[in-house]
DNA sequence: CGGATAGTTGAGTTATCTCAAATGCAGTGG
DNA sequence: CCACTGCATTTGAGATAACTCAACTATCCG
C-alpha cells in the first residue's frame, strides 16, 4: 500500500488530452473523471485531499462483503465489477465500474456494502479519506447538489437493470449492455471507430444479464453471424450500430 | 386539489397509538411514517411546513412520467406503485409504495421522474413544497445523515430486485415478494397473526417479478396446495412461514 | 341483468437452461 | 520445443421453466 502525500497534478482543464487531477500522468493513460459533471468539481477539490493509490491484479477483489472500508475508491484504470454472490453459485453483476466510476456511491457515507467488487482486468484505483471527503461535502453545498444528481443517476441505472431483467429478451439484454458500454467508453473518449476495449469474458455478460454463459454464447455467435459485431483480441466493434440498436429497442 | 393551511397534528410521540404528524387523525388508521428512523425527524419538523392532501381513487395515476412536481408527495393511506412501462405494452413494477414512504426519494431533489406512479387501493397522499424541505435539510445535518441512510436503503431494494430477476426462479421471487411486504407492514403495525391486507393482483406480482400472469396464477395455486399461503377477500395468510422461507431461500 | 375485472385450467409452444464434449489458446515448466 | 494445464469458446442434444393463446368460471357492481 504506497501512499502518495499530496496530489501535486492540478494542470488545468481535464477536457483534451491533459490528465486527470485524480491520477498522477505516469499512473494513467487516459482521463476520465471528468464525465460526471460532479466530477469537475472533485477534481478541483480533490487535490488538497489525501489519497492513496492502489493496483489490483485481473480477477482479484477489491473488496469483499464483509470488509470495512475506511476511504472511498475511485478507479483510474481498468475494468471492474460490482457483483452479488448467491446460495448455489448464482452471481449477478450489479454494474460494471469503469476508469473514473466511483466504486459506489453509498461509500462516501456507509463504511460496509453487501457487494463485491471484483477486478476484471488489472485495475488502478485510487481511495480518499471518507472523512475528509465528507468535510468538503457540508462545505461546499454546490457539491451536495451535483452528488444527488450522481447518486439519482446511478440508481437509475439499477433500476433500468431491474427493467431488463424483468421485462426484457435475451436479444435486448445483450444489444443494451453493448450500447450501453459503448456509450459510457464514448464519454470518456475510450471509442474509436465505434470499436472498444471489451475485456469482458462470456460469463461476465451472462452475469450481467441473467443469462447462462451458453445462450449468451449463442446470441454472440448470432449477432456476428448478422453483421452486428464484432469481437477480437479483446476489441468490440460495432458493425451495423441501426440494426443492432433497433434490437436493443431504442 | 383540497389544499390544507398548516398540519395542526403535532400530537406528541408517534409510537403507541398516537397518530402520525404528518397525517391528520381523520385521514389515517394507524401511523407508519416512523417506520424509518430518518422520518422521527421528519415528524417533527414536518408540523411547520405546508402541505396538501390528496386522494386519488384505485387504478388511478399519482404522477406520470411527463409530470412537473414542486411537491414531494408521501403516502398517508393505501398502496401505490413505481412502475416502468415500454413498448409492447411490458410493464415493470419497481416498487409497491405503503403508507409512510415518500414516493421517490430523487423527487426530494428533481422535479421530475421517468417512473408511473399509480395508485393500487385509494391513496391519500401528503405533499410538501420541495424548497421548503430542502431548506430544512441545509439547515439540519443530522437529518442529511438520515437522509442519505434513506437512500441507501432505497437503492439496495432495488438492486435486491435485480437480482432477484436475474438470478432466481419464480416460486423464489414469489414467495420473497410475500415474505417482504408482510415484513414492511409489520414494521408498520399492519399484520396480525401472519395475516395482512393484500390488494394486489396477480398481474400486479407478475409486473413485479418479471413473469406472466398465468404462470402466477399456477404458483400461487401450488402454493396454496401446499398449505404455504392463503388469500381470502383481499387479505393474505402465511400459514407455513417456515417452507416459505425455504422456498425464498432464507 | 349485463359488463367489467379477476382468477382458473388446459394444451401447445418456445426461450432458455443443463449437461456433455470438442476445440482453441495462452501460459508454464521441463 | 513439447506436453500439460487452465480458461474460454463453440456446438449438439435434450430437458424444462415459463410463456401464449383460448376458453371457462367467479366475483363484483351498477
Amino acid at each position: 500500500m504506497k501512499k502518495t502525500a499530496t496530489n501535486t497534478d492540478d494542470s488545468g482543464s481535464p477536457q483534451g488530452n491533459s490528465l486527470c487531477a485524480v491520477c498522477p500522468a505516469n499512473e494513467l493513460n487516459l482521463c476520465h473523471a471528468v464525465i460526471k459533471a460532479s466530477w469537475e468539481y472533485f477534481d478541483r477539490a480533490t487535490a488538497l485531499l489525501s489519497s492513496s493509490v492502489h493496483t489490483v491484479a485481473a480477477r482479484n477483489n477489491i473488496s469483499s462483503p464483509a470488509d470495512w472500508h475506511d476511504a472511498v475508491p475511485i478507479v483510474c484504470r481498468g475494468w471492474a465489477m460490482s457483483a452479488v454472490v448467491l446460495p448455489g453459485g448464482r452471481r449477478q453483476i450489479l454494474s460494471f465500474v469503469l476508469p473514473g466510476d466511483i466504486i459506489s456511491t453509498a461509500l462516501l457515507f456507509e463504511p460496509t456494502t453487501d457487494r463485491s467488487i471484483v477486478a476484471i482486468t488489472e485495475v488502478s484505483y485510487r481511495t480518499f479519506n471518507r472523512a475528509e471527503l465528507q468535510m468538503l461535502l457540508s462545505k461546499r453545498p454546490n457539491l451536495l447538489v451535483k452528488l444527488s444528481k450522481m447518486w439519482i443517476e446511478e440508481m437509475a441505472e439499477v433500476a433500468q437493470l431491474a427493467i431488463d431483467l424483468g421485462r426484457r429478451s435475451a436479444d435486448e439484454r445483450v444489444a443494451r449492455l453493448i450500447l450501453k458500454l459503448m456509450q459510457r467508453l464514448g464519454m470518456r473518449g475510450m471509442v474509436r471507430n465505434r470499436s472498444m476495449e471489451f475485456p469482458l469474458r462470456q460469463h461476465h455478460i451472462a452475469d450481467a444479464m441473467g443469462l447462462s454463459p451458453i445462450h449468451v454464447n449463442r446470441l454472440l455467435v448470432s449477432f456476428r453471424r448478422r453483421g452486428l459485431i464484432e469481437i477480437d483480441r479483446g476489441h468490440l466493434t460495432i458493425l451495423n450500430p441501426i440494426e443492432l440498436r433497433r434490437i436493443a429497442g431504442l
